[in-house]
DNA sequence: CGGACAATTGATCTACCTCAAAATTGGTGG
DNA sequence: CCACCAATTTTGAGGTAGATCAATTGTCCG
């Protein structure tokens, strides 16, 4: 049953989490016993707005979030997608103030855990810490990886690099498999994330699939010739650190 | 007397680390008693490679540098520019493989600093794990910025935002000030930086001479209207967090 | 003084943008 | 179950910011 408990909200983050580290049965516990203010959400509501100073992460345990800044004219860049066992704004423990929005992309449902209880978590537990600031640093990883796509690469290779990502993100949860998974944001919102506009996006979409490199049915994306895929993009996986790692 | 202390390359991580956090008098001893192996590096030189397994972090005691990932056809994209007190690969302390490589930008002096002594330090004091996090997490948000110059805004736009984000963080450490500071990097490594060519690059500084925006001598950038280079590059300082904080 | 690197200029080209309209889709209430 | 609405996707036409290539000039350092 993959990742996606309501009764145990919490049991998303401990699954998260063990894919990362190493975990003791005190500090499974302590996990687990974290307060924890579940709420259902609709599609394309802010969870937190740019300016904000919550006292409070949100743990995405069903659903999918982004996060954004709107810039003059309307324009807007997206930074990142999350998937259930996210903590998106994690970083507002130590950042207090918000530098851009986080909000659902599709309904959603998400765990609010106080900064103060979090807190007290990771000093208790220096190797929780640790886990949750790799975290972190993955976010960093996959935003210079956005850096490059959107600095130097084509149009067509920045879809490709963003399809192996998503794609490789949901299989470590295990929303995904035999090369198809959900991919539930408007072509305007792949655009905002990859710096086009959305007529250049649905112009290389529709490129991509006469090349037979993936498919489109509704919400779901086909991947027809993965190695192919993985080369156009010059896919490197290592940034996402999925590999489970030794403890430190 | 700004900031380059050879003698005591620690007292560089030092002064950082109180400009963002409050330090007891034992955290400022085992800050100053760890291990550094400091050497002098010449400009253009590789400290770190993309696929290395580090086992010490480095340092920025003296000079600049830059982190940076080579792709097809010799394309670079740069994704940072580090100044003294930074540590530029304190990421690898939890993410054991290099997915990009740092080097010198100018000649510069360095203190190599093992990862063990790194996590003995954050594991007794947690309050400077904290800190060091949050280092992180800035980091992180500087890259966001960067996605959004890349990918919504202008050259001209990003030229003016990055000028003007180099003019504080030079500032923040007293290097720079009466709106002056060095820049020592060529039109190339800014169009690396920004996602440009350098033809452009080029020209781009031309105009904005031609406004009266900035002055280049040598090395020296000189902002001649800086309200005039906030408002193009729609400056928000937020994200840098100059700020100090409260103790968690 | 020489050599290498960096900045600058000119000319041409193209990937991607903008604007605007038409076709398609999916969700909702009757 | 169908009809309708709003949101998306798709198509067309024309425009431009910025790329590429190649040559020239300037500068710094040993």
């Amino acid at each position: 049953m993959p990742f996606t408990s309501h009764a145990q909200p919490l049991a998303t983050l401990l699954h998260k989490l063990e894919s990362i580290a190493t975990l003791s049965d005190e500090e499974r516990g302590a996990i687990q016993s974290l307060p924890a203010n579940v709420r259902r959400l609709k599609a394309g509501q802010d969870i937190v707005r740019d300016g904000d100073k919550p006292t409070q992460s949100c743990l995405l345990v069903e659903g999918w979030a982004f996060r954004y800044k709107l810039i003059h004219e309307g324009r807007r860049q997206i930074f990142s997608f999350h998937v259930p066992g996210d903590i998106p704004d994690l970083q507002s423990l130590h950042i207090h103030t918000m530098d851009h929005s986080l909000a659902t992309l599709t309904k959603a449902t998400v765990a609010f855990i106080p900064h103060e209880s979090l807190r007290e978590l990771t000093r208790r537990f220096p190797s929780i810490a640790e886990a949750l600031w790799r975290d972190t640093l993955v976010d960093g990883a996959i935003f210079r990886e956005w850096i490059i796509g959107i600095g130097r690469r084509s149009a067509y290779e920045r879809l490709a690099h963003l399809f192996c990502e998503l794609y490789l993100k949901l299989q470590a949860i295990g929303l995904a498999g035999d090369y198809r998974c959900a991919l539930p944001m408007t072509q305007g919102e792949l655009a905002d994330a990859l710096g086009l506009s959305n007529v250049h996006v649905n112009r290389t979409l529709q490129t991509m699939r006469g090349h037979g490199l993936i498919a489109l049915r509704g919400n779901m994306l086909i991947i027809e010739r993965w190695n192919e895929l993985l080369r156009v993009a010059e896919f490197d996986p290592t940034y996402l650190q999925l590999e489970k790692q030794a403890a430190g």
